[in-house]
DNA sequence: TTTGAAAATAGACAACT
DNA sequence: AGTTGTCTATTTTCAAA
């Protein structure tokens, strides 16, 4: 399992997954091959699961973002799944404890978007929304 | 804005976001130059926000992952963002619309931990918790 | 885990299409 | 906007301790 010196490493890779084994083991006083020799356990044990971006999706034009709960019609939970998947607006999808058991983060461009979107997930089940004011 | 070939780059960093300039213009077909300067719009704009990495908590001994509603107390709401936004169990948290006003992604290492979480939170306000069965 | 050195690559810039 | 070529700095990788 991960030691201190690697939660070190995941911490600062989190808020910069760009920094090579040098920058990195500069940060923490080691050597860049030991840093890549930590690194490499850390993504092959899976404990990184993957390199990423994060996207400002309002300035791509997506100016509204939400969470959903979907309570899916009895029966249809797997079509669901499969469904929901491969709608462009939704950027996270969770099972869930519950009376409800989808969990969705969504983008939308509008209102108007945010309607058409539920009048499909409807078609799946109740919905519930709370539209994301701001992180924090 | 972004347009077609911005696009394309987003979603390639997004499933992964250490590839070269060089890399990247292979899977597009454009000149590394030309990556470059696209990519650096990107992130002088905003809508590269950061480079980062996805953790499996639960390979860090945080078996348990939920996401919580929390209701809180009139007139605390300044006063538990602040406290909240320390908590390490805390991963994600956004203001949201609706009848409960902050939304979190937290993860904890047991039922037990679990508890204790919610005992603090409890002081703030009304809770809401889903557990997290798995991604979809 | 460190150090050192060789080989490979990336990033930056200029000139041109 | 994009390409090509080149230079420099940096990184990766490997071997030896």
């Amino acid at each position: 399992m991960a030691d201190t010196i690697d939660k070190q490493l995941l911490k600062i890779l989190k808020e910069n997954s760009r920094l090579s084994f040098a920058e990195l083991g500069r940060k923490i006083n080691l050597s860049p091959s030991a840093v890549r020799e930590r690194v490499q356990r850390l993504e092959e044990s899976g404990i990184i699961k993957e390199y990423t971006i994060i996207i400002d999706n309002k300035k791509l034009g997506n100016t509204l973002e939400a969470f959903m709960l979907l309570k899916v019609f009895p029966g249809k939970l797997k079509h669901v799944i499969e469904k929901i998947t491969h709608f462009p607006e939704v950027k996270e999808a969770h099972r869930i404890t519950g009376s409800q058991n989808i969990h969705l983060k969504i983008t939308v461009k509008s209102q108007l978007h945010l309607q058409e979107l539920l009048d499909k997930l409807m078609t799946y089940g109740d919905t519930t929304t709370f539209l994301i004011l701001s992180e924090i």
